[in-house]
Formats: structure tokens, C-alpha cells, sequence
DNA sequence: CATGAATGAGAATTCATTCAT
DNA sequence: CATGAATGAATTCTCATTCAT
């Protein structure tokens, strides 16, 4: 009656195929990558990898929910450091834990630009994408929200206008950054640039 | 045996292709379109499109040049407006003749970021990319530069710099508006916002 | 090391399969069903399923089985009521325990016709569609035949001919409803016309 | 301009095609053709094949028109031929030109029960097999009205209802020849033995 | 030059069946 | 016996590109 395989040994494919799948995408970009890419790199036949995922934009997607689940842990723990300024919230929401700007980025972003702007004339993945960006909206949204309640910010400008624009910002990078070498986009020069920018439209003082 | 066909038919021909394509690329976008699509919308054979391009690719880079080269004559047009405090031009590189903020985006803007993007581990579609990125680079660095020489603008900043946060922006809203509604992103809003965080940047005062 | 589990609780669990298993196959047809709607439907895991019919066409024929010996009982019982005409027994064996014409036709009759069909090429199903048609035969042979011994029927016609002419019409009724709607077919009016012609072909008087 | 190759030459590639899939489908029924079976007999690239028939569907479609339009031709022929007597149109509609039941059935007939039994759950095949249903009734319903009209046949029975029944023989027939070799159905026999009731039912006189 | 039929590589997906546990 | 993960053969369909006429 009980399963053969543990639950936990079927998550573990799942993980697996998903981490080699992982890799596969950022090599070779969303629409460039085949089912056969991935069963070759999971080591899963045909058959194995559509019991785990019945096509490849479920796949795909499953990555991307995965992503956000680990985002959303990293966040939900920022978010508790309560006493902590909003701006260090922000800084920390953009560029990671340690609130720097880097050259990091997010291997996977380019596959994800892909996916969603193939798949704008969609509707399934259309409204996902516009989930996602108004869920990535709102978490800015909030911080700047409260930042400008307690009066730490200033707030000359919509909370809603300048969220956005700090994900237009970060679109914009990860998207120039995946044609363009880094060199070429500056990415670390470019984020402390526009967190200048953010200063100056928040009043925040320099010494922060 | 002279050409049955004049070069002026020919050019003609191979202008009403790119017209008819660039409507095909815009409603269906890069990847989704087909030769086919183009045949029916262009009304020419499968062979005769062929013969003014030798492939998808080639053909989209066809209609790309073509912007560009109109982009340029615009521009042209603009800088020799010359007495114009640089402000105007950048205003009317970044927003069309009439330099305000609007709700307008190049139609065919998603598909071509599908076209980098897509196309990022193909060499030759990346060094074109790169070629493009640095020209538009260039032509807001040189407009910045020639305001900070004349002291029109502060060099608080790098013109470099600042010319790749304005195609990081421009980039990451024509990204966000391909797969989001027009009041979802709030186009004009961000622009303005954007203009801002440039007039801030620059030291140009809020009544220009 | 006794088996754990009863002969008898083994075959009420391949009952329960056959039996889930028939509905499927009514409501899918033949060559739609696949192992895995009859797993779900029958609430087996694929091994389990695999263990009692090795295969869906193995399946099929046990259903088949069965239909046929509990058809066999219900006209055991029949062929038992000795004293009662042969024209009365051939009524219920065209039409069942009542022996008129009515709307009902076997549910599963579209599928098993599938399955002959599609599978006439294929030796053992073949000889099995084969060695059906004639035990079909046969049973409204003999009583035909006995009918004509008594001088109950006219023998002006073959009584194996008028046995097939019923297969005939049978199959080809099941054939009609299997597509058309039933108001389309007419079932219950060309059931009773073709009692006419069976009543002609033997002479039995209308009154019967 | 001018097709390079002439319009006959495409309607004669088509239907060497069809000829070659109808071959095909004889031997191998509907289901277990695929067009990979068709492309080699028709001797064509895959390509080539959906460049024709966009799936296997459609082809079989095809070949059912075309074989329609042909008997539509052959009937339209036999119905000029006015004076005859209903009787002799209806012995002609049953069994060809030559009007006498014989040890012939179309080739096709197994895999078009096929076609439409798999097909019943399959909207447009079910509503395209109902219209053909439909066709077939009426074709046997005119001759038979008309006869009953003129008094050669009696109106005892409901022309339509009588239509049905031949339409069900003669499926009835196809079906079981299909499955069953030609000696164990006799076909020719039933056949007779079906004129029979019909002219029982229609009273015409045994030397017809 | 133009035409459009023909090609064929490739991608996705489905399912019956097996087999280790 | 039971389980269900894994397998892979088979099939459908698409499309960029070529090439004979």
C-alpha cells in the first residue's frame, strides 16, 4: 500500500529534473530549449520527465514559482528585522541581503524577459505576468508606502509611480545585461546611479 | 535582355515586403511570425520573398536598419536645431519631436526585444545587438556631454552612465509595456517621473 | 505463508475492475480508452490493473466474456420454458426478457462494433469476432429451425440465412444508433418493420 | 505569374495521393493508418502530404466526398433514365448498375464504419456522419415515395421507415463483412433474402 | 526573376507496458 | 500481490529552406 518510492525521493526527482532544467534554460534561453535538452541533462526519459511536468511552459513556470518562493522566504525574514529603516528594507529588496549594488544578477532572468514577452499575445501566461508584476508592484509599493508614513521618505511622488519605476529599472538592467556584457551595461554603476535617483526623489540623505 | 523590372520597381517591392512584415512582427511578434505570415500579408510568393531576403532573420534586420536610419534622420534633423539648450534634444531623442512624455511606444518594440533576447547566444545576432546598444549610448552620451560642457548640466555623473540609465529605462518600460497594459504600467507617469530623476541628476532646473 | 487475501475477495476486485471498466468504455469507446481511465475509474494502480488483464484488449474480451454468459443464462432460462412457441422465443431473444421491440440497446454495443472493427485485421481478434458471429448464428438457427420442424415457420427460406438476416439487422441497427441520435434511427419502428419481414419470410400470422 | 505547374498536375498529385491513402486505408483500416503509411505509399514527403490534406481526417474526408460525388454521378445518371419502374432504381441504388445483388461490397466500407464509430463522440464527425445518414435515407425515401405515389408500390409501410431499413441492411452487411469472411455472411444470399422482404413489404410481384 | 511544390529535420506529446521495490 | 515511476516507441504536425520549371 505504501508508496515503493518515498515522497520524499519523488520531490527529489522533481528537484532534481527542475535543477538541471534550471540550467539548461540559462544556457540555451526559453524558446531555444527543448524537452529533449532537459531529459538529456535531468537524465530522464521521454516519458519520466511528462510525469513530472506536462509540458515545457509548466516546467518553466514551476522554476519560476519555485523562485518566488525562495524570494518571498529571503524577504518574509527582511521584512521582520522590523526596526530597521525602510531604506535599508529597499536596498536589501533590490539588491539582496547584504542592500549593495552588484554585479550579480539573476542567471535565469533572461529566459524569464523571454518567456513572458514570447508569450505576450497569451492570455494564460499574459495574466501570470501581469500577477507577477503587480505582486513585484506591490512589495516596493509597500516599503515606500510605510517609508513615507513614518516619514522617512518624502512624499512628493506616488509610492505606486516611483515602485514601479524601480522595477522598470531592474527589468531594463536585466534585460540590457542578458544581449550585453556586463562592461558594456555598467550593471553596478547603473544601480548605484539609480539609487541616487531614488534618494533624491525620496529625500533620503546621503549618508545612508 | 534588359531587366524586365526596374531597380525603382525593385526597391518599391522590397519596401511594400518590410512594411507588410513589420505589421505581421508586430501583431504576431519575432518568434511566432512566420515566412508564411509575411507571404500572405505581402502578397508574394514563398520563392519571391526569399529573393529580397534570404531568411527571417535577415529580413528583420532589414526593417530594424530602416528604423534606425529614420531615427537618424530625425535626430539629424534635431541637432541641427543647433542653438537649442541640449535639454530640448534630449527631451526630443528620448520623446519624439515634440519632447513631451506620452503614451506612445514603438509598436514594434516587443518584438525586437524578443529578437535580442531570443537571439542572445547567437554571435551574430548579439554583436549587432551590442553595435546597436552602443550607438544609442552614444547618442545620449554626446547630447549629456556637450550640456556638461556647456554647463548647461552638472557632472555630478558620468554622461556615460547617465546615457545607460536612460536606455535602461527606455528598454525596461518597453519590456513591461509588451506584456502589461498601458494603466497597468503608467507610461506617461513613469516618463515624467523618469525626466525627474533626470533633471535631478543634471541640475536642470524644474521650469524647463 | 497462507495468501493474504481470499480467491473470492480476488475476484470481486476483478469484478469491480470489469465493471468500472465497461462504463469507461461506454462513455469513451474502444480505441479512446486508455489504461489509465480505467486505473482512475476503478480506483486500481497501473501494476494492480496489469495483474488482472494484461492488457486493454485482454480486458475488453473479459467484459465481452461475461456479457455473453449472462446473455446465455437469461436464454438458458428461455430455451427452458419449453411448451411456449418458437416465434415467442425468438422475440425475446431479438428484444429481450419481454420480447417487443423497444429503445434500449446494449450501451456497450458502439465499442464492442470498435472493436471488431478496428481490429479485423488482427488474427485473434479475427477468429474471435468470427467465433461470436457464429454462436449468434447458431442460437437463432436452431430456434428457426425448430420452428420450421414443427411447422410453426414456413421453411421457404434457409434457416441459416434468416439467422443472419437477423445478425445483419441487429448489427446494423447498433451500427446506425452508435452515430445517429436515436429519433434519427427510428429504432423502435424498424425493429417492429423488421418483425414484418421475419413474419412474412415465415408466415407467421400477424396476430402472434 | 502562371503556375509553374499546371492546375491538372496539382489535381492529379492530389489524387494520386488519395488513391494511394484509399489503398491504404483498405488494408489497414482508418485508426491504424498513419500518414506516415501514406506518405510512402503516395510516395510524397511528410511535408508534401499536409501541403495537401492538413491531417489524416481531412484526407479520409476527402476520399468519402470524392467517393459521394462518384456514386452521386452514377445515381444521377440512373435516375435520367426516367420511364423504368421505381423498382428497377431501387435494385440499381442497392446494387449498381446492374441492379442484381452480388458478392461485391466497397473496399472502403470497413474503414468508413471505422471513421465514423471511433468518430461518434467527435462533434464534427458525428454531425458529418448524420448528414450522410441523412443523404442516404433520402435518396431511398424519394424512389420509394415515388413508387408508392404511382401505385406500383404499396404505402403500407412509411417510405422513410423503409429507407431506414435498407440503410441499416446494408451497414448491417458492410459491418459483418468486414469481420467476417465472405462464405460465413453470404453476402449475395442475404441480399436476396433482404429483396425479398422488400418486396414483400412493397408488394411487388415475384417476377419483378 | 518568380513561383509554389516539395523536402525533411525536429519538436511535442501520448500511452502501453515493464519492473524495482 | 501491489505500487506507480520509468521507459521509449510511435505519431502528429510545423516550418525554414530549396529548387525544378
Amino acid at each position: 500500500m505504501s508508496p515503493r518510492v518515498s515522497k520524499e525521493h519523488l520531490k527529489q526527482r522533481r528537484a532534481d529534473i527542475m535543477k538541471a532544467a534550471t540550467q539548461v534554460f540559462i544556457e540555451q534561453g526559453y524558446e531555444h530549449t527543448t524537452m529533449k535538452h532537459v531529459m538529456e541533462a535531468a537524465n530522464v526519459s521521454r516519458g519520466g520527465l511528462y510525469q513530472y511536468f506536462s509540458n515545457k511552459e509548466d516546467l518553466f513556470e514551476a522554476i519560476l514559482e519555485e523562485g518566488l518562493s525562495e524570494e518571498a522566504e529571503d524577504t518574509g525574514f527582511s521584512l521582520e528585522e522590523a526596526a530597521s529603516p525602510q531604506w535599508t528594507l529597499l536596498m536589501k529588496l533590490m539588491f539582496g541581503e547584504d542592500g549593495r549594488p552588484d554585479t550579480n544578477m539573476d542567471p535565469l532572468a533572461p529566459s524569464k524577459l523571454e518567456f513572458f514577452i514570447t508569450g505576450r499575445h497569451d492570455e494564460r501566461r499574459r495574466t501570470y505576468g501581469e500577477k507577477r508584476y503587480e505582486m513585484g508592484v506591490n512589495i516596493y509599493d509597500e516599503v515606500i508606502k510605510a517609508g513615507q508614513e513614518t516619514g522617512e521618505f518624502s512624499d512628493r511622488y506616488d509610492s505606486g509611480l516611483l515602485a514601479r519605476s524601480i522595477i522598470t529599472f531592474v527589468d531594463g538592467l536585466a534585460l540590457d545585461h542578458a544581449i550585453q556584457p556586463e562592461e558594456k551595461v555598467r550593471l553596478k554603476e547603473q544601480s548605484e546611479l539609480f539609487v541616487e535617483y531614488l534618494k533624491m526623489a525620496l529625500d533620503v540623505s546621503s549618508s545612508s
